[in-house]
DNA sequence: CCTGCCGATGGGCAAATACTCGATCAAGGG
DNA sequence: CCCTTGATCGAGTATTTGCCCATCGGCAGG
């Protein structure tokens, strides 16, 4: 028999397993684990609570969620984020936007369940709408929908990816559409577009919204600027030669998540992205494509939540 | 995305996990998970529970302890025990006493420790005597210490092993030595010898004993019986014969655990077993040349308690 | 359309569990 | 030798959890 086998601390051990044994796996109460092992109750919770801390009780939940759920933790620590949801991906479709728009309307609608009046501000883009699509109809007078963006496209029509009159619509809230085109001619034009009461109005509104959801683009071809034709080849070459790599609410910014100070950045007129901490900027995002631009959006603290796929979460753990 | 993953029942299993993960991974409390999840508390309770109902939830003890809780379980249940301890064995020495005369010693302590008077039955052995030694020396004036069987040798000397005089001595209480020798010449002498008053009177504390603590003897050439000197090689291959594999405080007895009905028998002058299921009968027993004869106790009930190793209780549950 | 049934929900309460605090005790240093 | 230090214990208390039950809402059948 080794040496040490006997001593007080392997002893004490021994008791913590035996009292986690009992306790998890026989399922006794922590009294009648006290009487059984000939303690008062108190040394039965201290026993118990050894073995937890003492990591030899291991939990394994066996469901896919559980994957998910791991993946969240890691990815909220990693980036500092205040909350974080991971949606399990189908391998053959790791990038439908399905599985994440639920995920996103469960979020939401946790919050428009509040009796209080809050302040929702979306941005646009296909996940939004996708959203917003999987919200149940419900009677929320209470809250605001707020636009943080124009939702005119270059032509004057209106962009078909704006969620905020559907979602007004379906809660049947009142809503603030963002009365100003996406971008301004020069920054001039946008002084003078933001001097006006509803402008500031509907800005204020959305500094102080309680929950704002937002999409992140891409700044390679195939971005939502780009194919929804409110930057041009050559402006696109341009902002990639700045750094830029991805953009949200039509703010563009660089690898690290800085709002890149640029000629087209002066001509946006979306609402500013919050800052302060304790208001939750949501990133609703996967897909290969947008992992350098979500990456830098949570590197920059541009959003403080993120939602998005498995396969997207395991990307921005790797390295 | 397969088809069915957004039906209730997987949502719900879903969220099962969700609250099953935040409860034993994160360690929220139910309370916490309600809030984030959006329901009520009552609600949370119930998804942990459906978690853990569901079997999502699997708990592992990382501690040698743990493989004796499950062994003990298992031999308590396949011989219908009230009460069984495995010690782990060392793998290089997995017969040695040291282990289960701690187990049996604190189980000893632990009756030991009631105010109530205990009256607590020994029988003899290398076993007892362990656990007797492992005994820390304790105030117990009001517990009454008596001995199953004589301890006198053929040759009229006390037998080393017995341990009813230690114990008494250990925890300051009186005992009751067994005023007999272990064997009379034959039935009619014992008669004569059980009708006197003492004798009567210690069988009698004997058969309300509230913990009895005996070893088991296998009935091969290595038998303590004849080792010991009580049996000549004749009579241990007579007793062979009749098929014997074990004795308990000298009552010996056969495969299926039946005190074998021979000339040996009637001449022990041993107090009787008890039978009542309520009397705790424990014995403390290992190693593969007592395996018959243990495995034959437990299927007859001789015993309703069993301290051994790992190593002894893996080969009890064997085929 | 109404009605009764079934499962889910949340309030309330008792049991179980976790935490705080002062008392006690053994080990080690002055 | 005594004192300090740190650990452990049990009592008491706050928190958490499990369960019962009245109620609600959807749904199938009349």
């Amino acid at each position: 028999m080794t040496t040490g086998r006997f001593t007080p601390e392997a002893t004490r051990l021994d008791d913590a397993a035996r009292a986690g044994w009992l306790y998890y796996v026989a399922g006794n109460t922590q009294d009648e684990i006290a009487r059984k092992l000939g303690v008062s109750r108190q040394s039965a919770q201290r026993l118990v609570a050894m073995a937890v801390s003492e990591k030899l009780v291991k939990v394994r939940l066996d469901h896919p969620i559980a994957r998910c759920m791991d993946l969240a933790l890691s990815v909220q620590q990693k980036y500092g984020l205040t909350q974080c949801e991971v949606v399990p991906s189908d391998p053959e479709a790791p990038d439908l936007l399905t599985g994440i728009a639920i995920a996103a309307a469960s979020e939401l609608e946790r919050v428009l369940k509040s009796d209080e009046r809050k302040i929702i501000s979306l941005g646009t883009g296909r996940s939004l709408k996708a959203t917003v699509e999987q919200l149940p109809r419900m009677s929320c007078p209470q809250h605001i929908v707020v636009s943080r963006l124009g939702n005119m496209m270059s032509d004057g029509s209106a962009s078909p990816f704006n969620a905020t009159i559907q979602l007004a619509e379906r809660i049947g809230a009142p809503h603030y559409p963002y009365p100003l085109p996406v971008l301004a001619h020069d920054s001039d034009e946008l002084t003078t577009m933001k001097s006006q009461e509803a402008v500031r109005n509907t800005i204020a509104l959305c500094e102080r919204a309680d929950l704002s959801l937002v999409g992140i683009g891409q700044m390679d071809m195939t971005a939502p600027l780009h194919v929804d034709g409110f930057v041009d080849n050559a402006e696109m070459q341009e902002l990639a030669d700045a750094g830029a790599v991805g953009e949200i609410t039509s703010w563009v910014y660089d690898a690290q998540g800085r709002i890149i100070d640029c000629a087209f950045n002066r001509r946006v007129a979306s609402a500013p992205l919050p800052r302060a901490e304790d208001r939750p900027v949501v990133a609703i995002a996967s897909g290969e494509a947008k992992l350098p631009a979500i990456r830098a959006a949570l590197l920059g603290g541009l959003v403080n939540g993120l939602i998005t796929s498995e396969a997207t979460a395991e990307r921005l753990l790797a390295r």
